[in-house]
DNA sequence: CGATTTTGACCAGCGC
DNA sequence: GCGCTGGTCAAAATCG
């Protein structure tokens, strides 16, 4: 499943388009992409390499030419019967943390959680719990590398943040509306969420993005032991994951 | 006691 | 058509 959304991602993602063709971080990004070996085609890979899904796809081809996503149903659950369940807008990005759910200001609420193939972390579902507002997440672990989290947010919040944050209110301070639509922030990201319950500061963002997934293709390349060049070519795009968040104004 | 988490069941989409 | 997999539901359990 993974699949699919990643390349679903990926395809709308905005450097795709040229959104910040001219930036840098586009330009880390190609390199990323060159390095894998595979150039453009490396949307199915690299989706695929990424959270885990992999190898058994030696002979698949899995090219199921991205289905029509583009509906305007309502909820997914009521009329979802019917229809081809709307694709909401979704956007994930990587996170270096001990912890697994981190906060980013609003109140979540799991509901489900699934092993799911090719990982041996599970993945959980989150909804949004304020009323009316349909955003969903799911948060699992790379199992290629267990410090990593990987995060997709599906849908936009119509609310703002619930600064509801068990004693931690400077999460709101840190993400404004900016979650209310898109951000021409690097990546276009609209924001990041931030490791805010893991005190220890030992999280770090890898990957962000915004109405796209973002990542480097790069720490999925290497072996193991290698991900401290990762991180050089990661700070690269993302000096900081507190820089990239005075972003916002 | 209300909110949240846990967990097995159920359902839908897709590949074979 | 069948089986696999991902996503969601919902009842029970747990937490604050």
């Amino acid at each position: 499943m993974s699949d699919e959304m990643f390349r679903d991602l990926f395809f709308s993602n905005p450097f795709r388009d040229g959104g910040f063709g001219d930036s840098e971080t586009a330009r880390n990004f190609g390199v990323s992409n060159e390095i894998s070996g595979t150039p453009m085609n490396s949307c199915g890979s690299l989706s695929s390499s990424d959270a885990g899904a992999e190898e058994d796809g030696s002979g698949k081809e899995k090219e199921k030419a991205m289905k029509d996503m583009e509906d305007g149903g309502e909820s997914s659950k009521a009329a979802g019967k019917a229809k081809k369940k709307e694709r909401e807008p979704r956007f994930a990005f990587m996170t270096k943390t001990q912890i697994d759910h981190l906060e980013d200001g609003y109140r979540w609420r799991k509901y489900g959680q699934k092993t799911v193939k090719n990982s041996v972390f599970p993945r959980s579902y989150y909804r949004c719990t304020t009323p009316n507002c349909g955003v969903k997440k799911r948060v699992e672990r790379s199992f290629q590398d267990p410090s990593i989290v990987i995060t997709t947010y599906e849908g936009q919040h119509n609310h703002p943040i619930a600064a509801t944050l068990r004693g931690n209110l400077s999460a709101a301070a840190a993400f404004p509306q900016s979650m209310l639509e898109p951000m021409p922030v690097v990546g276009g990201a609209g924001f990041l969420p931030k490791p805010l319950s893991d005190p220890s500061g030992n999280s770090q963002v890898v990957g962000g993005g915004g109405g796209g997934y973002v990542y480097s293709q790069s720490s999925f390349g290497y072996p193991y032991n290698e991900q401290q060049s990762e991180y050089e070519v990661l700070q690269d795009i993302f000096p900081s994951p507190s820089s990239f968040f005075n972003r916002q104004s």
